[in-house]
DNA sequence: AACTGAAATGTCACTAATGTCACATTTAAA
DNA sequence: TTTAAATGTGACATTAGTGACATTTCAGTT
């Protein structure tokens, strides 16, 4: 049951907090407010219902939660195929990326719920992206799935800097669809 | 989801604010209503689309940053901070991006005037790079400065596939402050 | 050149919506 | 816990929308 704050309202409309804070008094917004000292929050489906009664614009970020999406990071296309039937079966729509290039403009231009991550993809230290991207407040929300070759002890390393899960592989589809299914919920 | 109040539209095209309102009403101009009154907003885009459709001039305001921007994709620090001295005097404002990963992301958030590009980085393709940008009509405009230690034939095929420009290593300051002043002033 | 009429644009006054500012207080982050 | 960032509020300043009417623009005609 995700939530709006009023600034956040504001910035989505180009409007001032002050009129959204208004809106709400009047009914043109439905809203409830917080026991503290009245802080206003709107249910998403409240704002896009108000957006559309308006004829006014719904930004891209707030759509996109219909359907939760995955980006998958890896050079092997079968490998990525594979994880792309099973994201699917869980409910994700999918995008594939082979390259670090590719990988950081679709990250940036879907904004998935959740990203697979091969670490040993040739020329392209896993470690730095789950480093770099976790350092980006941007993408605190987005799950990272390290799924690699690689010794137990690679893949720790990978949960300590942030990854939120690890494969080894091979994986059973199985455990991937755990893991997916457990993140699709959040 | 930037917007414009018709009241600054007005000022932008040099018109009566009133004209403006005439403009949106008859369907010239999209827009919406904010849901007090009926103030109208215009996205920026809307905006910028309808300059172009009656070959109006596009305010450089509009156009995205004041100053423009360059991202340099290279993993060899001390060449990419020489890259930035010479591009901050040619006036441009500069990220450095030393990894595939880091580059896509920034090239997406930043959307640079002009990205340099080492062709020649451990593990990352730079012809699937320009490739994969190319592909993509959102950076139809951004300028790709090759820059690598190989021979005339790779420097030209990078062209060929959509380099904007090349240069060979070492390259001289002065040669690439050429190159750079030519893409300021485009 | 001058005339003409229709369409587009500008003007004005008035009202209502929206923005601004300073400050208290809460909320979230470190 | 400490600190920084958001939020709510009231009073007040700005800006936008509207209708009626004046003015300009512009192509076609004399």
């Amino acid at each position: 049951m995700k939530t709006l704050t009023s600034g956040e309202i504001a910035s989505y409309c180009d409007v001032n907090l002050r009129t959204v804070i208004r809106w709400i008094e009047n009914g043109k917004l439905k809203g409830f407010k917080l026991p503290g000292r009245g802080n206003n929050r709107v249910l998403v489906e409240d704002f896009i219902e108000f957006l559309e009664r308006h004829d006014m614009p719904i930004p891209a970020s707030l759509k996109g939660d219909a359907t939760p999406s995955i980006l998958i990071v890896d050079d092997e296309m079968p490998v990525a195929k594979s994880i792309q039937r099973v994201a699917r079966r869980a409910g994700f729509d999918s995008y594939i990326a082979t390259g670090g290039f590719q990988a950081g403009i679709m990250l940036s231009q879907y904004e998935p719920k959740v990203m697979t991550l091969d670490l040993s993809m040739p020329g392209m230290d896993g470690y730095s992206v789950i480093d770099f991207t976790r350092e980006q407040s941007k993408y605190k929300d987005l799950k990272i799935v390290v799924i690699s070759a690689l010794d137990d002890i690679s893949l720790e390393r990978a949960l300590e800097i942030g990854a939120d899960a690890s494969l080894q592989k091979p994986f059973s589809n199985h455990d991937l669809t755990m893991v997916l299914e457990q993140f699709m919920s959040m």
